[in-house]
DNA sequence: AATTTAATCTGAGCGTGCTCATTTTTACTT
DNA sequence: AAGTAAAAATGAGCACGCTCAGATTAAATT
């Protein structure tokens, strides 16, 4: 049982392994499961035990890539930061781990996070979305808002996200600088959004 | 001549027409090309002879929708809404346009409005794009505002109104009361975008 | 060791969206 | 009318993601 146990996780890893190159080198779309399973020594209906969707492992590697930028931000903050500092930080942590899947993201992030309603619904999609909501509200919370926000407030902020991944899986700026400006306008207006001073100041520039 | 080119026209028509009523009642993935094909009386071959794909007929619909839509926000208009009113009165008309389409319109949009780069562009989902960000230039124009809004004010736009047609698009509280509440905060936050209040350009979390 | 049970692997095959060589229909010319 | 060329329709067939009945291997039991 140690040897099959060790055999299983050591296909798994191989599957995703091989994955991510041919994802790399040809493309989400471009890349077929039967080309995934022949590269990782298997056989087609194989890889399907270990996941159950060519999107599921795509989302995978996300959300693992993910995680790991949330241990950054953990480690990289100060405390010092202030909300819309600390919720900058918490993003840039997470593009700087996507970074080497960015080729292939987009086809993947757009099928599992994706805020339509669907059919088949991708559960590692869900869980990278819940768990990013919850640590956006756990920073929120950190900075002195004691009530949660809303279910408009939580709509906007997920859409502003979804935007921002969007726009940076395609930025071709050096060292992604644009979409670094569109996160800290997209979050200064969140934190007003949430600070509930949003309400009243529009037209300005009326007529 | 003149026969058969009318002949087309009802073939194309029924194909919208057939294919809307299998969408509404199986959903959009659980509609063949070749339901739609046998139901409008054709060879599954000649359905693509009139739309290229599943998804641009679905699109088609959608974009037939939003035309109305837009007509009916011009002639509604009174010309004494503020920016806020005029872009809130502009995304419900369209909404209220697709009202007929919500029952199967998440899989439609997800894959043809998304920001998310791919490699099958769907021309009719380009079009709605660039078509709707216009007349919110145009409106917004109205408004006073000499200089266009730049990049991250209108990537700010399409994430919030993508937000928005997937909630809504979901929504079931009654009249989707909820929906109207997040399009009147989002288009609050919008124009206190581009008005340039609170925001300090960016710059400073630069690392 | 032998046998049984459970876990794992396999690839032929299904239902998709879509293509394209061929057939059929249409519109024009003589 | 007959002939011809262009336009439109056809459906067998392709590649895809994914399934599942059966084969193979590993583990547990005697």
């Amino acid at each position: 049982m140690r040897i099959s146990e060790q055999a299983k996780q050591e296909s798994r890893s191989r599957i995703l392994e091989k994955a991510a190159e041919l994802f790399t080198s040809n493309g989400f779309d471009n890349t077929t499961t039967r080309d995934i399973a022949l590269a990782a020594g298997l056989a087609t209906g194989t890889m399907f035990n270990y996941f159950p969707s060519k999107e599921t492992l795509g989302m995978t590697m996300v959300t693992e890539a993910l995680g790991h930028g949330t241990d950054d931000f953990k480690s990289r903050r100060t405390g010092e930061e202030d909300l819309n500092e600390d919720l900058f930080l918490f993003i840039t942590s997470g593009l700087r781990r996507l970074q080497p899947l960015r080729p292939f993201l987009g086809p993947v992030l757009e099928r599992s996070l994706s805020a339509f309603p669907r059919k088949n619904v991708c559960l590692e999609g869900e869980a990278a979305r819940s768990g990013h909501l919850e640590a956006v509200q756990e920073i929120i919370s950190r900075h002195g808002f004691t009530t949660a926000p809303d279910y408009v407030a939580m709509t906007i902020y997920w859409s502003l996200y979804l935007g921002i991944l969007a726009y940076w899986t395609n930025d071709e700026s050096p060292n992604q600088e644009d979409s670094k400006g569109l996160i800290d306008y997209s979050m200064q207006f969140f934190v007003q959004v949430i600070s509930g001073n949003g309400a009243n100041t529009g037209g300005e520039h009326a007529e």
